[in-house]
DNA sequence: AGCACGCCGACT
DNA sequence: GTCGGCGTGCTC
């Protein structure tokens, strides 16, 4: 019998698989998806390795034996073993690369090898002076030691040659021994070890021996029955010294129990009953139950207008899902997945609901991965790496927000979440729903256009609450005609006084992207960049300092210009602590709150700040991306953009795309609870036609200007985009590989396939931490035909370790 | 990713 | 003659 291994361990990352063959008494428990270990090399190290194949020949004369199984049971259905091999043809990663995606991070084995005298240690002939020196050492130990700590003993490469060869030779023996390093928990628990009436009496006996503390403690366990140590003794406020005590006079014993790391607390919501489904709710769930009855994939794209209740309609498909035995996906972004989120989840199904986020820790990940993957879970509810949950049988896979740029990963592999959801939606025979109320153009024409996905529209708002009516400011005449230099124009004033007035609550926003303060010279012309980077430095008042936001370089701020000497050196741009500045002037008496990263870095501000809004008496909330996600906040009336225009500007085919999804989610924040809301929109270009589609809250007017920008240029989804970077610190080398690539390309690639293939140039971003950054930029009319000179690209110029290699297919920055 | 092998230039 | 630099190729 033949397995056939991937290498999963971060020391051997060789993108190939190994065969090697299975000791008899392991056949019965061999399959794929199990952990082992394989003797690997000529040394035969053991490395821990993935069954992912049975085959029937192997591809090799000779194969070693597997050594042992590592587990009980596959750690990865055969579902997702296919899909990290999809991936790894897709996304042009290894299959390690696409595997750990799968398991919780951390989950590797820390494998130990012992080294001890062997049968022939007595008789040793022959030995080299170095060979003595090893035997020495482990004398020296007491005969045994582990590889590690002789590594440190005796710092020589030849070290593992003289092992192999020792144990050859049966002088030394080497056995391994292989530990998860993330472990469940366990928790000591007390109990009472004699019957509850024996321990009243015992109490009673202790207290009158001046053993109070003791007596307290047992009573309080007779009276609950079990509890951990810790409980035990804050609540009976014992001591460890008498619970020592009670376990030696045979009152109690000691025990530990496994412990789930929870990461919600279900016992803090209540239970929440559903509502029934509105007219425009109805025809979607059963669509959805009719799909889910039959177990038939179909993509469903539904569109609805911020407040419509596609949350509602989620829930109960899920329901439906849960019922008909199946187990769901539900994936939102990460800035989404708050509190609140979490709290729907939970108060409608309970406990059975996993929850996935960045801000888990090691262990808390790997417990709710195992709380799944032992089917304790109906629901998983998760950011973008949630997609890989360990679930067998899939239902229903949800996408909330599918437009969202954060549901594809920047890091390799550069999957997309909506196409990794597809692949699992139709390896399970379950239906994919997309949402949003802004759809990606992409998703959107394939509803509309081909109907690859079925379309579905939810236009009415909760309680018929209208949209905001929204007004848009040209702040180029609040320069030029009113000489208002302020961030805030005279009419975005105005209103959050009246706001004030009537107590009502305000947002304000303001898009970061591109609009960080920098330092430049109005002489000149020189700004201020990073040494590292060639990116604009930020400036920070609070330090007086310039810094770079990629690789954190820092330095003074400066008052002179180092190009040409002028003393007119000034920052431009507007942050939101400039804002707020100029709110406490304009408005002494308002309450303001800050919410960036700048303010929520610590675990948990996110939700303080906006408890805070909501409950604690504050009129406005400014700040950046996050004020435009989940908010439900009926008494804001007044939503501001500060700045319509600076996602517009970027050099980018989607920014159109962006702002509209932008502008109309922060104005939809206005407006929830029956007063009717208002939005200001400031900008410079205010004939600019995406700004006009979101003041009239029109998608399809939007959507139907862009497919024939899309179109008549080429753009997705008339083609797929791929960015071939090298990034190296050699600038030339860098270069040049490029060019060898852009020749390979034009040699290789169908040309029939090719729209448009550039010439290397360098990157917008042209370097990161010392690193030169080049590209390459390549239409393609489909992207599944130019994979095999990918392949052979990446199989060419991706090993080398001076010059980085990366291949994003349809990626959704350029930088 | 390691590690060995092998081919060249600088030394006891 | 040998030591060691790195470039290349293999690991079942």
């Amino acid at each position: 019998m033949t397995a056939r291994v991937a290498l999963i361990s971060s020391r051997h990352i060789i993108d190939k698989f190994f065969d090697y063959s299975v000791p008899e008494e392991l056949e019965d428990k061999i399959g794929p998806g199990i952990r082992v270990i394989v003797p690997f090399g000529i040394y035969n190290n053991p490395v821990e390795a993935l069954v992912v194949d049975l085959p029937e020949n192997n591809s090799f004369d000779i194969l070693k034996p597997i050594k042992r199984i590592v587990g009980d049971g596959p750690i990865c259905t055969q579902e997702l073993l296919r899909l990290c091999l999809w991936m790894r043809e897709k996304y042009m990663c290894t299959f390690y690369g696409a595997f750990k995606l799968a398991v919780p991070p951390g989950m590797k084995l820390i494998i130990k090898e012992w080294i001890s005298l062997g049968e022939e240690a007595e008789n040793a002939e022959q030995l080299t002076d170095f060979q003595k020196k090893v035997i020495g050492a482990i004398k020296q130990n007491g005969g045994i030691i582990e590889y590690e700590h002789l590594a440190e003993v005796i710092d020589s490469k030849a070290l593992r040659r003289a092992l192999s060869s020792l144990e050859s030779k049966k002088i030394i023996k080497i056995s391994d021994k292989a530990d998860d390093s993330i472990k469940e928990l366990t928790v000591r628990c007390a109990r009472l070890s004699v019957p509850i009436d024996e321990a009243y009496m015992a109490a009673d006996f202790l207290k009158n021996s001046r053993a109070g503390t003791q007596a307290a403690m047992l009573l309080t366990l007779a009276d609950i029955g079990k509890m951990t140590t810790s409980e035990l003794i804050s609540l009976s406020g014992g001591n460890y010294s008498s619970l020592a005590a009670l376990v030696d006079r045979g009152y109690i014993e000691l025990f530990s129990e496994k412990k789930t790391r929870e990461v919600y607390d279900p016992e803090k919501y209540a239970a929440a009953r559903e509502y029934e489904p509105t007219a425009e709710q109805k025809p979607i769930i059963e669509y959805a139950d009719k799909l889910l009855e039959d177990g038939r994939h179909e993509k469903i794209l539904i569109r609805g207008v911020t407040g419509s209740g596609k949350t509602e309609v989620f829930l109960q498909t899920i329901r439906r899902c849960i019922e008909l035995n199946k187990k769901a996906i539900m994936l939102v972004p990460e800035i989404s997945l708050t509190p609140q989120t979490v709290e729907r989840f939970v108060s409608r199904f309970g406990s059975r609901v996993a929850v996935i986020h960045s801000g888990l820790s090691y262990g808390e990940r790997f417990d709710q991965w195992n709380k799944i993957r032992n089917g304790e879970v109906d629901v998983v509810v998760g950011a973008r790496s949630a997609i890989f949950a360990p679930i067998k049988n899939i239902g229903l896979i949800i996408l909330d927000e599918e437009h969202e740029n954060s549901y594809k990963s920047e890091i390799s592999p550069r999957y997309h979440a909506r196409e990794v959801a597809a692949f699992r939606a139709e390896e399970n025979g379950a239906p994919l729903i997309l949402a949003s109320a802004t759809p990606s153009v992409d998703s959107y024409y394939r509803a509309f256009e081909t109907k690859e996905y079925k379309l579905f529209e939810m236009n009415s708002r909760y309680n018929s609450n209208p949209l905001p009516k929204v007004r848009i400011v040209d702040m180029r005449s609040e320069i030029f005609e009113y000489h208002n230099m302020s961030p805030i124009s005279g009419r975005l004033e105005h209103e959050i006084r009246s706001n004030l007035e009537n107590r009502e609550k305000t947002i304000l926003f303001l898009n970061r992207r591109g609009f960080n303060t920098f330092v430049s010279c109005r002489e000149c012309g020189h700004v201020m960049e990073c040494v590292n980077c060639s990116i604009p430095l930020t400036y920070h008042k609070f330090s007086d300092t310039l810094e770079c936001h990629y690789c954190g370089y820092k330095i003074r701020n400066v008052t002179v210009c180092p190009e040409c000497g002028s003393k007119h050196v000034k920052f431009f741009g507007t942050g939101t602590q400039r804002i707020q500045e100029e709110l406490s002037r304009l408005f002494p008496e308002a309450r303001i709150l800050r919410m960036d990263r700048d303010t929520t870095v610590r675990k948990g501000s996110h939700e303080r700040i906006l408890d805070e809004f909501k409950n604690g008496g504050a009129d406005i909330l400014l700040g950046t991306q996050m004020v435009t996600k989940g908010l439900d906040i009926s008494e804001v009336t007044l939503v501001g953009v500060l700045a319509a225009d600076s996602s517009l500007g970027v050099d980018d085919f989607r920014a159109n795309e962006r702002t509209f999804s932008l502008l109309t989610q922060v104005c939809g924040r206005a407006g929830r609870g029956g007063i009717p809301g208002r939005a200001v929109i400031q900008t410079y270009q205010p004939k600019n036609s995406t700004i006009g589609y979101a003041k009239e809250h029109n998608y399809e007017g939007f959507y139907k200007n862009e497919i024939i920008f899309r179109k008549r240029l080429i753009y997705p989804p008339f083609c797929d985009i791929i960015n071939i970077m090298i990034t190296s610190a050699d600038n030339e080398k860098a270069r040049a590989c490029l060019s060898l690539i852009h020749s390979y390309i034009t040699a290789n690639a169908d040309e029939e396939n090719i729209i448009f293939l550039s010439g290397p140039m360098p990157a917008p971003i042209g370097k990161i931490k010392g690193s030169y950054r080049h590209r390459l930029f390549l239409k393609v009319r489909d992207k599944d035909k130019i994979l095999k000179t990918l392949h052979g690209i990446n199989e060419i110029y991706g090993h080398d370790s001076r010059a980085t290699l990366v291949i994003d297919v349809n990626p959704v920055n350029m930088s």
